[in-house]
DNA sequence: CTGAAAGCGCTAACAA
DNA sequence: TTGTTAGCGCTTTCAG
């Protein structure tokens, strides 16, 4: 059973192949009787473009790559369905990938996106500056944005949200609930996210006057393992406990929420806990999380509505990426969602 | 800046495309000299393959299409990153879809796979009948395999577990833990999951005497809000409560042990709740979950040989699907994780 | 061992 | 309105 070509389909049809190509991709001027003639013949020999052939001749994919640091991440997850309903609505696709937090294998999947001539690449940037060269190098050749994280030293658009304003928040909130120290949860800071979140709360504590014990910084991972193993630590040190743990991301929080209660420790009675991100699944943990929510959707809608634009410029203005003005960089504004984790 | 093409590089260093080409896929003999030449002309110019023209002239993508009805099921999400790795180690790469578990995105989402020419395609059926002409159709066309779930009337290859073995392994638990009677929460029976699932519950249930309510069987869908609403009605229901509640995955499970918490029912003391699937959320929930799990690198290495196995057979025996045999149903075991939502 | 040339399936000038 | 033709970038006979 080979494929149907349009060969085929012209021939059933005794048209040729352009007045096959003008119907079936609706461009050009084809009389209506030759229309039905045309149409009739590819639905009865089950034709289908081939679009590998007509990316080839289009040097169009209508393809969209997205480079995830973890797809297990229900964060990323959330993420990709917001850019992919948002492709959707252009008629676009998405090719997903994922980096498994490793920048090499980051790079290879940008390179792949790269040979299968995607249209424009979304990238969430594994390493705060490892991801450097590669990131720098596929936005010389393609529209790029990065989305939620980013990497220093790279010009290029960026969507995410203030995490600076969102920290404020989160301290304000726990401030009010009576928080005078915090403790902070985070990844090793080698991704803006926790880079920007811990330079958030670092800050506003000062601000507030809340006490931030050197040995009360944990930075690890984003994995709910982690978190139980720092709720853990800071439980076994010497000195007075914090009053508050702030952590980089909801799976953490999760993770430390189940630590105090393993270790009998109430919260938000005795020591109140915030996320971020809003996963699905930060109301389940015990109390449910107060964190912070990040709009997706209006990420997403952004960062497709940047690639579209530089895909427009890069057609019209000559030699693609440098014809384009100054990046972009939009940081939306997240809110607070207050749950059970903390004093109101 | 325009993309470097092969007859670039075979200027640069004096030589034909034929021989760069050569060159490039590592084919046919070429002296070491001239490879050394290509290959530093190659690196100069920033030489990449676009893997577009290639595919057009191998008519070979090295992509495989997977379709899982819901990418934030975490279930899925794993199940992916197995079929990613899988693939990864024969120079696969995997365009992912999402189905949204609707039938007819499931549809498009085939028919691009096919349009875009996939060597192949993973599929997971969002829906026991409604997916099957789409899938059947789309596997006479390319080599296909059902992952998981299935859809009745189609004659495809098939890996999974054996959901009914797997029951009688969670049934002979709860009885051993002393339920006399149990109820079943799961989604509405339109994928195959589910019905096998029920069924294996419903067998085992009636081969040990354990009782089910006619009305403590419930059907939604698979989320933990349903397994919230779910036990809710169980705890308003008239009659004696089930002694357990047995769940067709774990996000229902979750839902479920959520419910109880917050109306004050003792799991497992008054109750006992079993999940599905081994999710990495299943160990946080309070309590802890005991549930199935499946076997996802087993499942996924398995899909991808067969994949293999049919594209060769494809190649080597004329026309394609029906040069195979008979398809292979491939049933793995899965075994129970015994934690703290059942009485040992 | 290397080069010339055909062609994968499609679309867009250009002609008729 | 329709057909003819060239060519996207690559690989692969077939000659040399």
């Amino acid at each position: 059973m080979q494929r149907v070509t349009i060969a085929q389909v012209a021939e059933a049809a005794g048209v040729s192949t352009a007045t096959v190509s003008r119907v079936l991709s609706g461009r050009g001027p084809v009389s209506p009787g030759v229309q039905r003639k045309v149409r009739r013949a590819a639905d009865e020999l089950g034709y289908q473009v081939n679009s590998i052939a007509r990316a080839l001749r289009n040097s169009r994919t209508d393809t969209v790559g997205m480079v995830v640091p973890s797809i297990s991440n229900p964060f990323f997850t959330s993420l990709v369905e917001s850019v992919e309903h948002a492709l959707g609505r252009d008629g676009k696709e998405l090719f997903l990938c994922d980096a498994r937090s490793d920048p090499e294998i980051e790079a290879r999947r940008l390179a792949t996106l790269v040979a299968r001539n995607v249209d424009g690449i979304i990238v969430s940037p594994s390493h705060g500056t490892l991801s450097g060269p590669a990131v720098q190098e596929t936005a010389d050749r393609l529209p790029l944005v990065q989305l939620d994280r980013f990497v220093g030293g790279t010009s290029t658009d960026w969507v995410g949200v203030d995490d600076i304003a969102a920290m404020r928040q989160v301290m304000d909130h726990l401030h009010e609930g009576g928080a005078r120290s915090a403790a902070f949860v985070g990844s090793l800071l080698t991704n803006s996210s926790t880079e920007q979140r811990f330079a958030g709360f670092r800050r506003r504590a000062e601000d507030l006057g809340i006490t931030v014990d050197p040995g009360h910084v944990l930075l690890g991972d984003y994995s709910v393992d982690w978190g139980e193993t720092a709720a853990a630590r800071l439980a076994a040190a010497d000195g007075p406990p914090p009053d508050a743990i702030v952590c980089a991301d909801d799976l953490i929080a999760l993770g430390v929420t189940r630590a105090c209660r393993a270790h009998g420790v109430d919260v938000p009675g005795r020591v109140q806990v915030t996320g971020y991100d809003n996963i699905e699944f930060s109301r389940l943990g015990e109390p449910a999380l107060t964190t912070v929510d990040q709009p997706r959707d209006r990420i997403a809608e952004e960062a497709v509505r940047l690639l579209a634009a530089a895909a427009a410029a890069g057609e019209g203005g000559g030699d693609g990426r440098a014809a384009r003005g100054p990046s972009a960089h939009i940081a939306l504004v997240p809110s607070l969602v207050v749950r059970e984790s903390t004093r109101a």
